[in-house]
RNA sequence: GGGCGGAUAGCUCAGCGGCUAGAGCGCUCGCCUUACACGCGAGAUGUCGCCGGUUCGAAUCCGGCUCUGCCCACCA
């Protein structure tokens, strides 16, 4: 290994690109400038179109993964394409106060590190707390984007709870409120009993628990509570109906029992009047038909039996308040909802049960406790038919990790079920995904007779890749209301005041009414709406009307900042806020309206929302992009808040398992950008980023920083490498060449040699590639196009080829020139530090003025435009041409390797005429690459190897000194050609000897078959000869 | 249960009706060849998951299986 660096005049670049030595330079470089300020007056005026993207904005939870990284380097890769080629671009910074996520890791920390929990402290001091936290993940997250080189707009940096944000939601809620969209409901939730919190479904764990099969019999009786025997079909007489359930307390609540409409005991209990009797609560409750209860099965140990029906009794219990299932049902017939637990899930009569009956032995106990005491008095009354083993999910806090209870509890929610709000979302998507001809929804086509309005679209949305179009769909179709109320403090707090608020006791109605009237004198309509028993109730008549007081939900526009005065009065009249805060969703779905100051009518919105595209991940489109749309559209006059959504794939480890914490396999990308560097991740994660929906990344520790990394950021690290060194070879040719191009000198276009055609022909190609892949958000495609361009194409021939010739040729300068300066600018939105560092360095050598080719000068090259490439230097025949040579040097280097020639012997190619014609045609192209002192149409003289090209058979000369064996070697190489070829042979021969091709298939592909294999033929016979000639 | 992917070289993936099925890594051989050994040249490696069908022709289109993953819903 060579360590020494040279460190001559003319190479004054290290030998190795070395990340550390330019990223943190570079990115104060680009700050200096202010390179990524997006102005929106330019766009305003005319002067240049927009493109805009929000950022996802990352959880304050913790610092950022590698799906993180994935996203924000497509997001860069995009905006800095487009910033190159003149757009005026917006990339919006920031992050996510993610509510339940953040209080939740802190609340740990507290507990862990001072053993104090959240409710030892103050409302605000805890608050307080969460933003000391939020505070240092905010700039560690901040911290890494600026490492991965992100162009983000940082003076915008936003926060979803920061001023600008907090107006925007409260306004959005207050419309909301006041459009009669945002109700209060009762609702079973997810209820944590322990934090005393609702969950979002997504906050449920789903654990498996090995638990019991309850089976308990309640009395059958009429309608009065009257015993009853109901005499069925079969035969036998029916005193109880035994339900099975795994839940035995909850039987508290029951309100129905109910039993399959074919289950053959439904007619006769029907006709008989049945109800049941609940033992202790002496409730008497109705037996109803539904089809939802599962029938028991005949025989219940057969093979592949629905568990559901293993178990099942054939009645079940109706808990409609403890149960979300039982909840439909008892909406369905009409059923009380009876709560028989407090919030924190102990028996309670204090929370809607009335009838407790004989079963105050069972107030205050805890669930557990309850559970095993209604099993042991069913069991000492004989009501206890069974009890089974049973091993069932139960949904589990993912804070508390306790299981959750279904609860009944008054929630906020917004009516998202409203046309005005999934109907706009689903009108967003473009007509084409929105019909997905013959695909989506069969039976439900235009013009058979279902609604049209199905695929109604007036909008232009469109989600790549294509098929994620049709999740969005479905899940609209499927939509329920949007619980927004969560029971926490870390959060936007809902701006509506009530008056009865449990901590304080109630006001008298007198004292509030004397207090209204005041409040009232200060309000105006504009800032205030009154919801009564779910109406809406005009300031007017609150003051005509005696209405209840205690019915009313006040909802203040503005209170942290115009209505403030009002909050002071209201409150010191005895109302009170309410005391939950928003779904950390709700802020997130304002995020392109609120980060661009709405509101405000600012001239950020109108230049740049709609925002050009959305990348995310697949997981997010119901969380956060259809309610982004929804409220985009609500809110701004229909305007969707993005173009196009991009689905990025997922990265998983070599197993594809998700990454995790817990599992030990996630990528920290502060440790591969330390490892490789930034351009390294970046360039290996845009290269892994196909159209599938996973990708798979296998992971390993690295040995000596003991860190996770994975074999595929060596691409990266490789391709950034070999860039640096082309570039460092291509300064250097500029360097020392004997005839200096000098700056702006003009270049004829006829003093262009075939390679040079070339290599502008192939850079041409690879933008329009380039160009097709951005349009369709296919980086993949992209960086592979970069990567041959850059490695096969620029290093591999063109600068090998240009080699003897470049420092006499200043045309030739110019071109190498342009190339490196072109694939720079290409490559930039990819790999921005590497392209900078070497840009600094190319800008100082002098340029020539090649016409049709356009790279203006820029100081920076993050600020340069796009190349510039006429469409005329696409040239076919020239790379056709190269093509063929190309063939031919692999050829000759395949005998140089077989016959082992030394790689800097100069040897001797023999040929015909015609092929002479072409090689001279190359310009010295073979010459120069398959190492030849000449290229002559005339025989060796001495020993030589022969080897077939396009049919014909040619030799080489001069291999060896002395003339050494190497026949052997030599005989191989023809025996594995004569196989390949007969092989070949034999596939076209079968395939031209079928009728069926030679008469249906398009003749000129008949006939190409025809060449082919008269070629392979001449090719064969040469082959042999050659080795017939050995033996 | 509903929806959506994947199965192609040892590994990670392209290719999605017609080239002798490709790339990178890994492997073998030869090279410190006037930038790069994080490199250069050459080479080996595939019943394109299985079974049918359509077609002159299928890795590619259709149907059915088998594995495997993701999202959503549900879990008396």
């Amino acid at each position: 290994m060579n360590q020494t660096t040279d460190q001559s005049a003319e190479m004054s670049l290290p030998k190795t690109y070395r990340p550390e030595d330019h990223e943190q330079r570079i990115t104060t470089r680009w700050s200096d400038a202010d390179a990524f300020r997006a102005d929106p007056d330019a766009v305003l005026n005319g002067d240049r179109q927009g493109y805009s993207v929000v950022i996802p904005p990352p959880n304050v939870t913790a610092a950022l993964h590698l799906g993180h990284a994935l996203n924000n380097t497509l997001q860069d890769v995009l905006i800095r394409s487009h910033r190159m080629m003149g757009f005026e671009t917006l990339w919006m910074p920031g992050a996510d106060h993610a509510g339940i996520a953040t209080q939740t890791v802190v609340e740990k920390r507290l507990i862990a590190e001072e053993g104090r929990k959240r409710t030892d402290f103050e409302r605000d001091e805890f608050i307080g707390r969460v933003q000391e936290w939020k505070d240092e993940y905010e700039e560690t997250i901040k911290g890494q984007l600026l490492e991965m080189g992100c162009s983000c707009d940082w003076e915008r940096w936003r926060f979803t709870m920061d001023d600008v944000c907090a107006k925007a939601v409260r306004e959005a809620f207050f419309q909301l409120f006041k459009d009669g969209l945002i109700y209060r409901g009762k609702r079973l939730v997810n209820w944590d009993p322990v934090t005393q919190t609702a969950l979002a479904d997504d906050e449920v764990d789903n654990i498996e628990i090995d638990g019991f099969f309850y089976y308990l019999r309640y009395p059958i009786v009429d309608a009065d509570g009257e015993p009853l025997r109901v005499a069925l079909p079969d035969g036998s007489t029916l005193e109880h109906v035994t339900v099975a359930t795994t839940r035995p307390e909850t039987y508290l609540g029951d309100t129905a029992v109910a039993v399959n409409p074919s289950d053959p005991r439904w007619p006769a209990l029907r006709d008989a009047g049945a109800h049941a009797k609940l033992p202790f609560v002496n409730r008497v409750i109705p037996v109803i038909a539904d089809d939802y209860v599962v029938l028991p099965a005949k025989d219940p140990d057969a093979e592949g039996v629905d568990p559901k029906a293993k178990y099942a009794s054939g009645f079940l219990k109706v808990t409609p308040a403890h149960d979300p299932n039982d909840w439909e049902i008892g909406n369905r017939h009409d059923l009380a909802a009876i709560n028989v637990m407090a919030p924190d899930a102990s028996i309670s009569d204090e929370h809607g049960w009335e009838d407790v009956g004989d079963a105050t032995v069972f107030l205050g106990l805890s669930r557990e406790d309850a559970r095993a005491g209604v099993v042991q008095r069913f069991d000492e009354l004989g009501l206890l038919a069974d009890k089974r083993d049973y091993s069932h999910g139960v949904g589990h806090s993912y804070r508390s990790h306790v299981p959750i209870e279904p609860y009944l509890s008054d929630q906020w929610y917004v009516k998202v079920t409203d046309d005005r709000l999934t109907g706009g979302a689903q009108r967003a998507l473009n007509g084409r995904q929105r019909s997905h001809e013959g695909g989506w929804y069969k039976g439900c086509e235009r013009g058979d007779g279902n609604p049209a309005e199905r695929f109604d679209s007036d909008g232009t949305m469109t989600f790549y890749p294509d098929r994620y179009a049709k999740s969005y769909e479905t899940w609209h179709d499927n939509i329920r209301d949007w619980c927004i109320s969560r029971q926490l403090w870390w959060g936007h707090r809902i701006p509506v005041w009530r008056t009865y608020d449990p901590a304080i006791g109630r006001v008298s109605e007198a004292e509030l009414a004397e207090g209204v009237s005041r409040w009232m004198k200060l309000a105006r309509a504009e800032r205030v709406a009154i919801q009564y028993r779910g109406e809406f109730v005009p300031l007017e008549r609150v003051e005509k009307e005696n209405l209840d007081m205690g019915a009313f939900f006040v909802c203040i526009r503005d209170p942290e900042g115009e209505d403030r005065e009002l909050v002071e009065m209201i409150e010191s009249e005895g109302w009170v806020r309410d005391p939950d805060v928003l779904d950390t969703w709700f802020s997130s779905a304002l995020w392109p309206m609120s980060t661009m100051g709405w509101p405000e009518d600012t001239p950020l919105l109108d230049a740049f929302n709609p925002t050009s595209v959305l990348t995310t991940a697949r997981e997010i489109i119901t969380l956060w992009v259809s309610r982004m749309v929804m409220f985009n559209r609500y809110f701004k006059g229909g305007d969707v808040p993005f173009d196009d959504v991009y689905i990025h794939a997922m990265i998983q480890d070599g197993e594809g398992r998700k990454m995790s914490k817990s599992l030990g396999n996630g990528v920290d990308p502060r440790d591969i950008i330390h490892l490789h560097g930034a351009d390294a991740l970046r360039f290996t994660l845009c290269q892994m980023t196909t159209q599938t929906q996973d990708v798979r990344m296998p992971v390993e520790r690295d040995e000596q920083s003991g860190k996770n990394t994975s074999p595929k950021f060596d691409l990266g690290k490789r391709f950034c490498n070999k860039l640096w060194n082309a570039s460092r070879f291509t300064m250097m040719m500029l360097d020392e060449a004997e005839t200096k191009l000098t700056n702006g000198q003009a270049i004829d276009s006829d003093d262009l040699s075939p390679v040079d055609r070339w290599m502008l022909s192939r850079l041409r190609s690879t933008i329009d590639t380039v160009e097709e892949a951005l349009r369709t958000y296919q980086f993949s495609v992209y960086a592979q196009a970069m990567y041959d361009l850059m490695w096969r194409d620029f290093c591999d021939w063109y600068l090998e080829a240009i080699k003897p010739t470049v420092r006499q040729r200043p045309a030739q300068q110019a071109v190498l020139r342009a190339a490196l300066d072109a694939i720079l600018r290409l490559l930039h939105p990819i790999a921005p530090f590497v392209t900078e560092a070497i840009h600094e360095h190319l800008r100082a050598t002098p340029a020539g003025d090649l016409p049709g080719v356009g790279l203006p000068d820029s100081e920076l090259i993050c600020q340069a435009p796009w190349p510039e490439v006429a469409g005329d230097f696409r040239d076919e025949p020239i790379e056709s041409g190269i093509d063929r040579l190309r063939d031919l040097v692999a050829a000759v280097r395949e005998v140089r390797a077989q016959q082992q020639v030394q790689p800097r012997r100069r040897i001797t190619l023999h040929v015909d005429q015609p092929m002479l014609d072409e090689v001279k045609a190359g310009d010295g192209f073979v010459e120069t690459l398959a190492g030849l002192a000449a290229v002559v149409a005339s025989d060796p003289e001495g020993a030589a190897s022969s080897f077939t090209f396009d049919a014909r058979e040619f030799r080489l000369s001069d291999l060896q000194d002395e003339s050494a064996g190497g026949s052997d070697a030599e005989r191989e190489r023809l025996s594995r050609q004569i196989e390949e070829l007969e092989g070949s042979i034999a596939t076209l021969q079968k395939r031209l000897s079928n009728p069926g091709y030679t008469e249906k298939a398009p003749a000129h592909l008949v006939e190409q078959t025809r060449n082919q294999l008269a070629g392979l033929e001449s090719e064969l016979d040469a082959a042999r000869k050659s080795l017939e000639a050995l033996q």
